[in-house]
DNA sequence: GGCCATCCATCGCGAAAAGCGATAGAATCC
DNA sequence: GGATTCTATCGCTTTTCGCGATGGATGGCC
């Protein structure tokens, strides 16, 4: 069935609820005679007389083939302003976004965006995804947390420098910065060489200190424990260390590298060239201001 | 948000698809052209892109907005494809048809009726009232069997003429006829003083004929039994009387009354200048179809 | 790197339609 | 019978729709 489009719905409600022709034209804003058009377009269309005309003051009274296009037409238009509505939400920047993450961001930054982004927008739907990968697929998210650069079609926003510490057991080395060089052959915990790792052990190497891993695990805690445990050193970005809490645990120490490492560089990403859903937007602003916040307080 | 209309719906979910402007044009039998300005009057609609466009052999993408626009839009379309359907179905005869009717035609004639409209129409939603009522309220429904004329701006087809029979207990009268002058002050069992039971009572008193009434019911069988029973006769319409199972009834006997009364006369309503469903219009024929074969039959 | 293929945006044009105002015709009410 | 209240219809203007052709941009290929 063709040609029916939505302003023809419009104006058989309009008609229908009115009893004329006339007022449903006032009220749409229209001519009696353009509505009249449109319902002769609509009978056309559907193929018979959607209204019975008696003429004169009487009325003009649906026929039941116009009942059964009217009912349906009316779930159509509701569910049209229904649409219209979302959109509006939408742009109001209630919606969804699917963010990627890995555990520092999860830990430090993500909760402070997130606690913002909800309380700016109730009703949004913020999706997260911690993926095990070392490839993040950026192409299936919004935005994207991820601690060095990747290639392909994506921009990158530099969020902040996050420095390598060293973490021993208290009293292996004495209080203030530490030499990398003597880490060299030292018994380490690590995380696996995905993501930042893999570049600290070059780099960390290119100084010619190769330490002695001896257990890895990506969880930041368990790594924390094994240092604890006497397992041997650990060296973390300062968030990883920063989540847990180090500060008052006496049988760890935190030790500034000097020379320093090359920081591990913390990126916010998404696909190029790719239209950003209002809270996409805003998040990527709270996220710059998060991370702006938490280096201003170190 | 104004001028969204079903045909962008379309174009949209067609480019969803197909990945590519061009190829939702040729989908749709239109030119990549227009599928271009679709797009760009439904992104003028909704106040944002739908789509990005990567440029070269890419597929484009939806966009967030796109996306919710496209999930309603989706639902739109499926519903106004179940409207045509609708539609389809209402014209090859399915659909709804409210049909008013008394005792009389409810035993004999309805049933029938019925029974082929819904070997016809096995779809069909047929919805039947028996008012108690005198006035039909005819506006209310699609067709209506009445037994007398009605005011109004009805439409009247005469079905059949049902004369009166005499109705006694047997041994009351010899077979045969009898002279309806002979039932001046006999007792009576008679239907209450509505429908075409006032026009029979004016036409005995017509011929100086006035029965004691001695008790009134709507209830066929229930006139019946008091005949059995012996509280008097009855003059019933042969539809009535054909309706219980007289015949085989040893203990009743039926005259045919010489003169005879002007016969009860059965008429189907409607409402005039009314359009027909298709449904209601084959009931039409098929009553009139089913009055034909019971007098056939007679 | 140059060439080619693919793809979308845009412009001009002709046809269709949407909408308007005015008028005519039909039915009802008083 | 006239006044009133309807809808249908006829020109007419403006907007939209759709087409064809062209141009610009991107990616792949040799």
């Amino acid at each position: 069935m063709p040609d029916v489009e939505l302003r023809h719905l419009t104006t058989l409600a309009a008609v229908a609820d009115e009893g004329s022709f006339g007022r449903a034209a006032a009220r749409l804003g229209y001519t009696q005679s353009t509505v009249s058009q449109q319902i002769a377009a609509l009978e056309k269309a559907v193929g018979g007389a959607v209204f019975d005309r008696p003429g004169g003051p009487k009325p003009v009274r649906i026929t039941p083939l116009g009942a059964v296009v009217l009912a349906h037409g009316r779930e159509l238009l509701a569910k049209a302003q229904s649409m219209a509505a979302a959109v509006d939400r939408f742009k109001a920047g209630d919606g969804r976004v699917d963010i990627g993450t890995f555990q520092s961001v999860s830990n430090v930054i993500l909760p402070l965006v997130v606690r913002r982004l909800r309380d700016e927008h109730p009703g949004c739907d913020i999706r997260l995804f911690e993926e095990e990968t070392d490839r993040p697929h950026v192409g299936e998210l919004d935005l994207m947390f991820f601690d060095g650069r990747v290639d392909g079609d994506v921009e990158h926003l530099k969020l902040l420098d996050d420095p390598y510490l060293l973490v021993a057991r208290r009293g292996t080395f004495p209080d203030g910065p530490v030499d990398p060089a003597g880490l060299d052959a030292a018994p380490m915990v690590a995380h696996p060489p995905i993501c930042d790792q893999a570049r600290l052990e070059q780099a960390l190497a290119h100084r010619g200190v190769r330490p002695r891993i001896v257990f890895r695990t990506a969880g930041n805690e368990t790594v924390l424990s094994m240092v604890r445990a006497g397992m041997g050193v650990a060296v973390l970005p300062q968030l990883a260390v920063g989540g847990a809490d180090v500060g008052s645990d006496e049988s760890l120490s935190i030790h500034e590298l000097r020379p320093a490492l090359p920081p591990r560089e913390i990126f916010l990403l998404w696909q190029a060239d790719r239209t950003h859903s209002p809270l996409a937007a805003r998040a990527i602003e709270i996220a710059v201001d998060v991370v702006g916040m938490i280096a201003e307080r170190a």
